[in-house]
DNA sequence: CTGAAAGCGCTTACAG
DNA sequence: CTGAAAGCGCTTACAG
């Protein structure tokens, strides 16, 4: 561990000939501590020039608080806008004076990472960023009381309300958009990981299909993954596209679907393509390339802000206000129609 | 704040009816102090049952110690294998009991928000993250003696020896490929920010062109960037383009390689393509998209880990051991040659 | 308006 | 083999 022999309280108490408690008056504003002005003004110029700052440990240890919370990111790295999210975040967490550390992925299903840093004081909650609506196992934080906050293409939730709507809402226009141009042979391109199949896109898929567009024909084709190997994917996706034939595919992640494009776009280039391909994900990758990839926009830093915020009501035990966020369908050129 | 009453070694040493130090002595297995087998599986036990974990700011406090160490990286979320590097950073502090801070962005020169936090004793030192060869200004981190560690294209480096040399080396052999294809009329795609250029690469790149093709024709096409518009560069680009017959484009990030992609195929789809394209950054994307851009393969993780172990030699004032990486360049279908 | 002192939870040199 | 006590740097109730 480091040892770095630090300026303290002390030190500037003592360069100003007056108190400990004073420096820390002044240092931090204490409301009800009138301090003469000269003082005040000596003690901050000192304080400056040392660079002292409050020593977070002993304040945290003093105050019995914790400021830092805990951000896990399963596999999102590389996926949608995951830098936007977390510039939300701290920005509002830097307005907090709120701290942000990193925990690992999601490879500690009994969450013994998140338990040794909330009871040794290392974070006060986590927040989870989780697209692709990864399915989270929250019991052990709700057992354990630490409070947490999920953003996902959905929006942001907690353990207080209700999952929101976002994501359905978004899969309607998807659906309405097949029923208004009669793009009727729907097929759903997702995985299964060892064999065990995530249902959230489809049964929200399902849903707005039943509602809005009863007479398609849907498919799901479900690519299992083991190896996270991209031939997992490519064969079967190359097999499909080969064997049979519909009018738009709908791709459950950015990997999904750019991997579907490749497909397609080797079974020959043309713009309007076919089949057409709107993907289920948030990711400017997406729109930059060519043919830009009909997508998602999710409000991602806006997200990013609000968990942040709804993280601290949390853990102050104030009250929380439910916020509601929309996602957008962006037609880039794969869902370009005929004329 | 937060207010989260927990379990003290007070509470662990009242039930097991030991001092405070022999939870001490047994919690951390301190060498030289032996107990009884009896009591230390009790405490253990009791330690598990109740969650105890000691609290990281009294022991930080205590042992005059920071184990915290903060991680800046420069608008490379969205770019790159930022995970991967993190997944090595990560790996090598949580075997060595470190966490990770985030830090902002770079929109901080003064890096007012590094010294806050070393100063408060919140981190012990600085990771960056800094690809596509951002310069970074550590004259504040040195004169603060401020530990730190820069990840790049070239590899991995602090202020204790040279910047090395992995992405000179790759570069080289990007200029050989040219060269022993006789692709000799090369065009550089770069930026300058606000008109300010970065010359990193640039000059690397001279420099091998100087070595290993004399010969060739080289120009550089820099696209200014003011409102991080996707126009300000493939406006440029689109227009070179039109005008300019040439071999191969060289281009310098992720998002140059996207859109110089984009133009050339809007032109018309066709493989082998011309010109011929090679994008200097290192990401899955790249590979991914059909067609395949010929682009870097960089070892992320190899140079988080590596960061991490040099950052916490650094902190403790241990010898440093240089390690040197390699990048490869991945030929994809951008650098298909015809028959 | 200002200061002396307690105490947060831990580790560790020291005493027994 | 085990424990009492000091002290890390801070904030804050209390006294003056």
């Amino acid at each position: 561990m480091s040892r770095h022999q630090g300026i303290t309280a002390k030190d500037i108490a003592l360069a100003c000939d007056v108190s400990q408690a004073t420096v820390s008056y002044v240092v931090n504003n204490t409301e009800g501590k009138r301090v003469s002005e000269a003082k005040r003004q000596q003690i901050l110029k000192m304080a400056e020039e040392l660079n002292y700052f409050p020593n977070r440990s002993a304040k945290s240890m003093r105050q019995q608080t914790c400021s830092s919370v805990g951000l896990i990111c399963g596999n999102n790295y590389d996926n949608t806008g995951f830098g936007d999210t977390l510039r939300g975040i701290k920005k509002s967490f830097d307005e907090a004076g709120y701290t942000l550390t990193i925990l690992s992925d999601f490879n500690d299903p009994e969450r013994k990472e998140i338990l040794r840093y909330f009871y040794s004081n290392s974070i006060a909650g986590v927040i989870y960023i989780a697209f692709d609506t990864q399915v989270i196992d929250t019991s052990v934080l709700d057992v354990n009381h630490i409070p947490y906050a999920l953003i996902s293409e959905n929006g942001v939730s907690c353990n207080r309300f209700e999952p929101q709507k976002a994501f359905e809402n978004v899969i309607r226009d998807c659906i309405s958009f097949c029923h208004d141009n009669r793009l009727s042979r729907i097929r759903y391109f997702t995985r299964s990981i060892n064999g065990r199949i995530l249902h959230n896109k489809y049964d929200l898929i399902y849903k707005a299909l039943h509602d809005l567009y009863p007479e398609s024909d849907f498919q799901r084709i479900i690519c299992d993954i083991r190896k996270k190997n991209d031939e997992e994917i490519t064969v079967p996706m190359e097999r499909y596209l080969k064997n049979h034939d519909f009018d738009i595919a709908i791709t459950a992640n950015q990997h999904f679907g750019l991997l579907m494009q490749n497909c397609i776009l080797k079974n020959g280039f043309a713009l309007p393509q076919r089949p057409k391909h709107i993907c289920l994900a948030s990711s400017p990758f997406l729109l930059t390339i060519y043919p830009q990839i009909s997508s998602l926009k999710i409000p991602l830093y806006e997200m990013g802000c609000y968990a942040a915020e709804l993280m601290l009501a949390l853990i102050h035990e104030e009250p929380i206000e439910e916020r509601h966020f929309e996602c957008q369908l962006i037609h880039g050129d794969t869902t370009l129609l005929e004329d």
